[in-house]
DNA sequence: TATGAATGAGCTTTCATTCAT
DNA sequence: AATGAATGAAAGCTCATTCAT
């Protein structure tokens, strides 16, 4: 029982991503989710209580998974660049995959200006997002490949803020084939960033 | 006549952006235009075809003018450094004004990434942004200050991720008091990515 | 200006009690309402704040109606037996204006059991119809065609009782014809309250 | 099994009795009548038509208890006067229970004013109500205590409708204290017309 | 019998847009 | 030029009812 009810509001949520990645936070309908469930608009509204925690819950959903398995990704390597490098290729997933997170990302980062229920999901990501990369500057340090006077939690927040800058700057550019141009270039700054003290 | 008609678009338009800045994207309303710049509703449709049209050219308007004025700060400079720190001071100009624009500007970026039009406009803003960039990275290296072997336009491209990736991170964590911390630590940045080739 | 809109607001309120007394005050809708004052949904909700505050609106309005039409009546006679029968003529004023008024009210009593904003509309009503109890029964006393001992509050209150319980009793009967047989016995029963102290 | 069933209708209709009571007639939903009942929302339908079935029933029921406690009341006393003030003690038994019951009578009325169903079974309340008072008032007149040429048909209406606009008024006053006010007054009325020709 | 997941009709409400004045 | 009354499409949400289990 209770595991049919998980299954259903998962499938709830994919749905919803699907529905917010095409047709935009604001345009989006619970009409639009429940047909991208190819459920009726009622299933929508048993498993969930309104539009925003439906919202809510998604934004809380993708980042959670987006954050296990850059986690992931770097705990299946042992020295910081080879972490760096995992981190990176994650991040950089592919075109197809940046485009549809990215696209529903900015859109939450958008309400999240406004909505502290949004901010609060978001900062918890941004805190796991932070982890990764003091993580991997902590054991760059200990390795002796990265100046040991660097300062780790705000070098940790560059990272990321290169990461989103890019990945923003790319998608808005609308150019798939950039994509790879963007992520040798990110990796470039962070590890010139984080090779130099 | 078409003196007087300009005057009340760019009345409208600046409204407009307080509008946005406090109900937010979605959430506003032409009404809500019309009461910030004390008119009537009929006056925003007999100046604007459209709500789109409104906010479209709020965007143009908005990126034009942040452009303009971080143009003139460097025009001001003679050297690259003295440049750089000019547009930085002017990015982070100050974190009521970083606010209300990046608030904006976010929901224009949501926008964005689905809408060409808004696409269109932004790619402009960057491509101004860009050529700010390049123009201080070129005079660096003529002066001898950067590495001569930099590349001038994926350089800029990061500067302005960096710059829009700080800028991002300081308005979502909702802290004020953190907008020195992220400005000397975008440029302690790109100082470095600009320093070393 | 001021005047169109008074007007607007009357032809909703007399739309809304046509509506409540043919589909009732549940199930009647804002669509129901404007259909009966032959305008469009947007009117209705354009000089209205919500559904509430026209019904409200429209408890407010018939209740100080009929207090202006049964206090002019009375105002135009002299004697208490006078002003008791004109007083009763103009509560019982015909099956059909009774039954579309009670039918109403009665759907109002019932909301008003739970909801404080009718209770205090009814309640000013009830006040205003005791005061013309209390004013016939008063000239009476002072005429001596009543006890001098009758209590005047409290047979104001059995009056309005008397009177609400039998054109109840006569709705809900659902027999037009017995509207006469009504108006009288409950002439009678006031009279006979009115005599006896 | 029949017996379960009877008992499990019983059940249902006490639930919506409190459900009515504590909701509002148009506010309950089949939910809250199968919460009050500790029973799926299932049950309800597989026991009763539908929603009207329900209510219907329900007046049915709680007019047909409300009559048998008035007559048992009545039954039990010899005098015209003892029956009267039995049936008064009965009729207003106590703040809370008259609250309660008129709460949920006065939105039957309002439903019967215009559904047959509901104004047919509240009519054959009305019935017993009245032969209540005419097995009073012809007692009374045996035993010498009433005017024999008393209309026994009119004045046990008249009864009937002194009670229910008492009760009405009582309750829209929204102040339990005048409970006792309204008892009293009542019953000297009723006395003054029983006693007059 | 009993459950509660699923449906979708129908409601209130919002608001961009039109247009008579 | 300017107003704001009027429109109605479209949204979120509620809930009676159905039905597979």
């Amino acid at each position: 029982m209770k595991k049919k009810a998980e299954e259903r509001k998962e499938q709830v949520l994919k749905a919803a991503f699907q529905a917010v990645a095409s047709h935009g936070y604001d345009s989006v309908t619970l009409q639009d989710i429940a047909d991208h469930a190819g459920v009726s608009k009622g299933v929508v509204h048993y498993y969930f209580h309104n539009k925003e925690s439906i919202l809510s819950e998604l934004l809380q959903s993708i980042t959670a998974q987006i954050y296990e398995v850059e986690y992931r990704a770097i705990s299946g390597k042992h020295t910081a660049m080879e972490k760096l490098n995992a981190y990176m290729d994650c991040v950089f997933v592919s075109p197809e995959k940046n485009k549809k997170f990215y696209r529903v990302y900015v859109n939450f980062l958008a309400q999240a200006s406004r909505n502290p229920v949004y901010q609060k999901i978001n900062l918890a990501f941004y805190e796991n997002c932070w982890n990764i990369g003091r993580e991997i500057i902590t054991l760059g340090k200990k390795e002796g490949v990265f100046p040991i006077d660097l300062d780790v939690d705000t070098t940790a927040k560059m990272m990321r803020a290169m990461i989103d800058g890019c990945l923003t700057q790319w998608l808005m550019c609308g150019r798939d084939d950039l994509h790879d141009f963007y992520k040798k270039a990110c990796l470039k700054s962070i590890s010139t960033l984080l090779q130099t003290s």
